[in-house]
Formats: C-alpha cells, structure tokens, sequence
DNA sequence: ATATCTAACGCAACCGGTTTAGTAAACCGG
DNA sequence: CCGGTTTACTAAACCGGTTGCGTTAGATAT
C-alpha cells in the first residue's frame, strides 16, 4: 500500500477531526442533509472548501450502491459509417445534462462489433446507474445486449418497441413531412429524396415523412428516392450530378437527409448553372455550421440536441422518484432560408 | 440501505463460498497473481464466468487507490468552433487504447469557459488515474488550471511547455512542409496558404510549415497566407472565390489547413472553370472521407489517429514502471492524390 | 523419523465514505 | 420539578474488494 500519508488526499476523517465532529456529521453535511445545528455546519462548510475536500465517488458507490455515473456506449463501427457533426454535439449536451443532476459520463467504445463485451464490461464494472446508446440504427447488435443488462438503458435516436429499453429521439419523420408540404405548397412539381443511410434510424424516419407528404399529394407530383447514401458530401455531390442531368426528368427539388448530402447537392446545381431556389429547391438536415454558409443558405431542421440530452438523463435518473415515461418525441425546428425561398413569390409578396 | 438480497449483484464472498475458499484467494484468481494451486484456480474462474461476476471497480478503487479511470477534458466552448470529423474518431481511439490497458473513460465537460470548476470536479471526486486534454489550443485556459491538478495529465495536438505536464503530436509541421516542398518541386510558382483556425495548434504548426519551405525556396515563388479561417467547407468556398478571381494574381497551389477547407476551395475552382491539378494545385489535411470523394481525389495528410490515442494512455499509465518521455511526436502520411499529380508530368512518367 | 522449507490458503485490517441505532443535552408544557 | 419529546451528535457496522501476515499440510532434506 505504502502510501505517505503526505501525498494522501483529505478525506471525510481528516475534515472531521479539523472539525472535532465525527464523520457522520461531515457527511450529512456535504450531502446537504438535516440534522446538523447551524454553526456546526457552517464551521465545517469552511474547513471543506478550505482544503478543497472533493468526497470519493467510489466510498460513496459503495456505500450508496449509487455509483453517479453513466455510461455511454460509443459505437466505434457506427461511427465509420456515420461520423457527423451532431456526434460531437449531442455528447456535450450528454455530459451537461448528467453532470446537471451530479453525475459524470463515463465511455464504454466497442472496436469492432464481435468484441462488445468489451463495451458491456465497462459498464457492469464500474456498475453505472443508467446508460444511454446515441444514434443507435434498428439492426444495431448492442440493442438485445443492453436489454439482458438490467441496467437502466434509454436509446438516443431510435424508437425500440423493446419493452426494457426506453428512448427519446426528435420528429424527423414531421420535420420531413412539413418541408415536404411546404415545397409542394409552393407548387414544386418533381420531388426528389437523398437520405442518409439505411442504419441510422433517423435517416429512414425522415424518408417515412418525405412518402407520407407524396402519397398525400398523389398524381399532382413526380418523385423518386435515392435513399441509403452515406452522410457525406463528395458522394451526395456525384448523385446529384447524375440525377440533375437525367434525360428522363430532374427534379425542382431535392429534400437531403442531411446538410452534408444538401451541400453536395448545392454544389452540383452551381457547377451545372442551375439557379437555386428558382429552378430547384434544397433542404437539410440538422442545422450544421455549412447550412448557413452556402449560397444561398439553406433551410434546414434543427434538432433539439440539448433537450435530447436533457431528455434521456431525466428518463435515466428519475425514475425511482416519479412515474417516468417510457419514450420522449420531441419538436424540431424548421429555419426557412433561400435555398427554398421561391423567387416569383417572394417578389409578389407584399412588405409587411 | 433496503436492498433485496435477490437483486444484489454477485459479489467476489458469494464466490468464495460456491468456492469453499475465502475472498482473498478469489481476488488472488482474479487478479491473475500467484500464490493459488491451479485446481483451486480452474474452479473459481468456472464459477466466476458461470455467474458472469465483474468486480466492482469502486472497491478495487478504495483499496488499491487506482480508479482505472482516465479522463478526458472535452472543452464544448472549443468544439463550437472546431466541429471536426477526427474529434470522434480521436476520442474512439482513446477509448480503445485505454480499454486494452484495463482503463475506462471518463468524459469531463465544461458547458463554458468560466465553468472549468465543474470539469475538474468530475476529475478529483472520480480520482481518475489520468488526464487526457484533446484538440488542445494555445490559449485554453483548462491548461494552467490541470497543471495545478497534481493528476498526470496529457494534452493532445498541443505542445505545451508547461513542465507538469505531457503531450502526443503529429508532425504537422513537417507534413505540411514536405508538401510545400513537394509543390515547389513540380515547378509551382504562385503558393497561398488557406490555414485553419489560430486557436488550434494544430492549424499554426501547419503554418509554420508551409512558411519555412516558402522561406528557403526564397525568390522563386510567390506566396500568400491567410491564416485562421474556421474548419469549415463554405467558408472555405467564399475565400477561394476571392483570391482565385483575385486580378493581382491567384496561385496556382493552395496549401489548406484541412480537407474541409480543401473541399470548398476544389468547389470554388470548379465554378470557375480553373481546372485541378492542371491550373492549380491543392492539398488538405485529415484525409477525411471527403478526400477520396472529390474530383480529382485529394492529396491529403492522414493523422496517426490510432497512434496518438495509444501514445497518449502511455504516457499516463506507464510512468510507474518504466521511464516515460515527457512528450511524444507521431510521425503523418501523406496520401498523393489527384489533386497535385501534374499532368504533364504524369503524362510523360513511363509506366512501370 | 524429525527438522526445515515452501506452496496454498485463511484471517482480518483497511480503503473512505453512509447510515442506523443509541445517547446526552436542551426544550417544553403543566 | 418532572416526564416526555426533540435536537445534535457519536459510535460502529457496512459496502466489496485487496493485501500483509499467519497457519497448515505436504514435500524435501538430514
């Protein structure tokens, strides 16, 4: 063990000695909990954050059987697949909100998926008090193992029937459905769909929305649905210039599962003289950095990254204390911009 | 305390007991020390994986005083103006490279600049066993504040001098001046440096590169830099517009502190009917995906990704043992694409 | 056969908190 | 002034592992 006792870190017995009080009353006063007298309390409070006392998280995991962590599981192989900005985002939001709630976040990284275990041991180990799987896809192997883990699980961007898994995700699928209204509203003709790929559940709810508008529309426009494309820009850029030079018929719109797939697609439509939003309108997703700085810039859906975060941390945490739903669907917005602002009508519209 | 005797985990005593031995000889086997005949041991590791028993981390913590634990610092103020595709794929590599070192990750974030109390927080009430900085900057004010933290503590992608702590790098520099060099080389005249932001390293090494091979190629080529543009593809496009229209001169290669920024500036060639490599040279940085996706496919230097998250879990878990450097420097790779294959040249090259 | 050594284990203290049961003092109404 | 209640606090068990030391049995040396 050899430890001097110089280098070893203040603990709850050294405050209590300070404070000639026993430990118990540390505690209960570290954890904001009655039973301690005034001046007692305040006395203590001093010496706590005068020698910068910071209690074990493991002591109190003991203790507590509490261990104030959660973990997220970090799909390595969904990440080749599918590296977005969002991914960055969404972790913060993660990290903010649990640590809102006096919790940390903890990662469990799979690096291929025949060594999940790898991701689950770290999970059981550290005996983590709820864990949270974002941008999960519907075939995603880890989905049946989180739910034999008996351990709290809420899904991030998939809506699992599994009944011990919980989920809270943003409405694609009507984000999709309104832009998609919203276009043929404004009396575009031929509608395309580029969706993200086909594992990432989000991708296919947004092509559900963009087939519900259509199907609604019926014979009063053409489409057609390039889906399963990765989120990337070089190859969005190569179907669009396929697709707008089609002989058979290009479209005078093109709903993008994400910006990326958009801003391949704006650039195609420059490189071939087509003027945007006039001939052809564009949409995103996501609300990326790049959205506002194409030309022109482009209207896009912005997820409630924060609130996702919020959202699942709350679905992990509160349950012991309140009824907890199982699932939580929550509003995106849309941000009209020129990408689908249609000049005629702009012009024509009177200056309120 | 009112748990259910059912519901507790199994616990290393519960072992023991199937076992007919005491705890001890169960951590011995765990433990993988000696000291345990290996009849004994074959039992108890069939009933440890029979019950599919996971020690508790926080009491392996509480009396080793190791929490295999390594924290990561993710500065969110940062990620706002670096949303970069290797964020992910650095932290995954982390996580792996701690994994086979039998350590977890856990992620300290800081919702702003003024709330570094809150990541540091997480760090001491965890007892991490080490620190892991990444993306960071010259002027991140975390950097002073872990050097206080008496926790080992490594930064990535910055080489401070700070004597308490250590840091992995790639060699930007160096990539950056090879392919400067390499330009020059294929008879280029006309250089300008599209870097990314000033307040990541990273990007003013790659400076500092580009600039020594234009110091020592003195008179005989032309060149420009604007430094400190965000990571970001539309951006990019807007710069490259300018100074490719730019009367007083354009350059026929552009050196970009990333892909991204390479992305946009190949757009703004293509709309201006400058053709690459013929007319004009570009490189970028990352070889991210958008590399291999462009036309022409882009030269690009690829970071030791991998690399650095292994060096980086080094530096802080093998101190103990051996003698550890204080920094590490990883060699890139740079991929030739189309981008900078002269035509000429290429054209004359004899197959081989 | 006896003394000596060693491998294989058990015992129990310990890590740093939390929490329950218990105690002493203060308080309260009549 | 007394019995009863409340309040502030202590002592100690406990959480689930680890580890130094002591014990025992079997092997080896004499």
């Amino acid at each position: 063990m050899a430890k001097d006792a110089e280098d070893r870190r203040t603990t709850i017995h050294d405050i209590a000695r300070q404070a000639g009080v026993s430990a118990g009353t540390v505690s209960r006063v570290i954890n904001r909990q009655p039973g301690v007298g005034a001046a007692t309390r305040a006395r203590i409070e001093e010496l706590v954050s005068a020698a910068g006392f910071h209690a074990n998280v493991s002591a109190q995991q003991l203790s507590t059987g509490r261990s104030r962590l959660l973990g997220i599981v970090f799909p390595v192989e969904m990440s080749r697949i599918v590296i977005h900005p969002v991914y960055p985002q969404l972790l913060a939001a993660i990290g903010d909100a649990a640590a809102e709630r006096g919790h940390a976040v903890i990662l469990a990284t799979t690096p291929s998926h025949d060594r999940l275990d790898q991701a689950m041991d770290v999970l059981t180990r550290h005996r983590v008090d709820g864990i949270i799987l974002p941008a999960a896809g519907p075939d995603d192997p880890l989905i049946p193992a989180l739910a034999t883990l008996d351990t709290r699980t809420v899904l991030i961007g998939h809506r699992s029937d599994n009944p011990n898994l919980r989920w809270v995700d943003s409405d694609h699928d009507i984000a999709a459905y309104r832009l998609t209204r919203h276009l043929i509203e404004q009396g575009r003709k031929r509608l395309w769909h580029l969706g993200g790929p086909d594992e990432v559940s989000a991708a296919r709810l947004r092509a559900v929305g963009f087939q519900k508008a259509i199907n609604e529309a019926g014979d009063a426009v053409e489409w057609s649905a390039v889906e399963s494309i990765k989120f990337d820009t070089g190859i969005a850029l190569a179907h669009a210039r396929s697709f707008l030079t089609n002989p058979e018929g290009s479209p005078d719109a093109v709903i993008c599962g994400s910006d990326l797939i958009a801003a391949g697609v704006l650039t195609a439509a420059r490189e071939l003289g087509i003027t945007v939003p006039d001939s052809l309108a564009v949409t995103g997703f996501d609300d990326l950095d790049i959205a506002t700085h194409t030309l022109p810039a482009l209207t896009s859906v912005r997820m409630p990254l924060q609130a996702l975060g919020t959202a699942a941390v709350s679905l992990l945490l509160d349950y012991p204390t309140t009824v907890t739903p199982r699932s939580v669907l929550l509003e995106t917005e849309i941000l009209y911009r020129g990408s689908t602002e249609p000049f005629p009508l702009s012009a024509a519209r009177p200056r309120e």
